[in-house]
DNA sequence: TTATAATTTTATAACAATTACAATTTTATT
DNA sequence: AATAAAATTGTAATTGTTATAAAATTATAA
């Protein structure tokens, strides 16, 4: 709804990636649905348009998107990766009573330590675990 | 090599568990072998010990353990879980190339953010990727 | 001690996410 | 149109983990 198909193809090239149907479609998907979601998220969503989408391809599609840059995999104690389409460094909460995933910007410098010197750190995961308002909230009520 | 069978069973006892063999066994692995191992490497090493260990009781007793807080479990973006027995807050780097998985202080008041007001904080990872030092001096060599 | 109950451990199968692989389809190039 | 390259698919394999029920061990009571 956000992007023209046009953008989303510049989008991709800028990326390295050659813009097939599905790679297209996946990227709309992410773009549009910012709720970190799983392989599987994206594939049951992704059946309605392309009937004939296979998990595989969502695999392939993802993979390539991280080896590009175009995605953040995100580990967050639990069995299935989430992609994010954020790959500005920022901070996640993941509730674990609804399982949403929030962003967050991260309040503080994110400097490397001291034990770490002369170490190349490439990627920083900061997550957070517990209880959103929502579900909070909803539990007050009984 | 450190502790006591009789220190052993304090330290499981004032975490609420009964101190079995194998429960003794992992956790003195664990306080002797301080590299955040899986499940695999704590089953391989004990194997020894007591040859009639079955992985499934691996799993049990660091799921008990995990319960009562005597060990954190790491998603370090791989699939297998990692057991600390490192329960204080603490940053991990882990190296891509040689997959250690480094401790650090962290080196900021972790608070938290004004976005997450009103969130139940449960628990913080923090952490890093890269190459370790070791691993570049290996690499500088060629 | 013996009997009985509770707990722990084991072997095996089931599960679920991901990956490997080769065949098919689609797209690009000549 | 013919050919080559790339993307997609279906299927099977792999892997870490979990479920389950039987067997072994340990605790409790008679
Ligand atoms: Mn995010
Ligand atoms: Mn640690
Ligand atoms: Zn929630
Ligand atoms: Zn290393």
């Amino acid at each position: 709804m956000e992007n023209t198909i046009k953008q989303l193809k510049e989008y991709l090239i800028k990326h390295d990636i050659k813009p097939s149907t599905i790679r297209l479609k996946i990227l709309e998907y992410l773009l549009n649905n910012r709720i970190h979601p799983t392989a599987d998220d994206i594939y049951k969503n992704l059946l309605d348009q392309i009937p004939t989408l296979s998990k595989t391809s969502v695999y392939n599609t993802l993979d390539l998107f991280a080896d590009k840059g175009v995605v953040k995999v995100l580990s967050l104690n639990e069995k299935e990766a989430r992609y994010d389409i954020n790959t500005r460094l920022h901070g996640h909460f993941k509730c674990r009573v609804c399982s949403r995933v929030y962003d967050f910007a991260i309040p503080y410098d994110v400097s490397i330590p001291h034990e770490l010197k002369g170490f190349d750190v490439n990627d920083i995961d900061i997550n957070f675990y517990g209880v959103c308002q929502n579900c909070k909230n909803q539990g007050r009520k009984s």
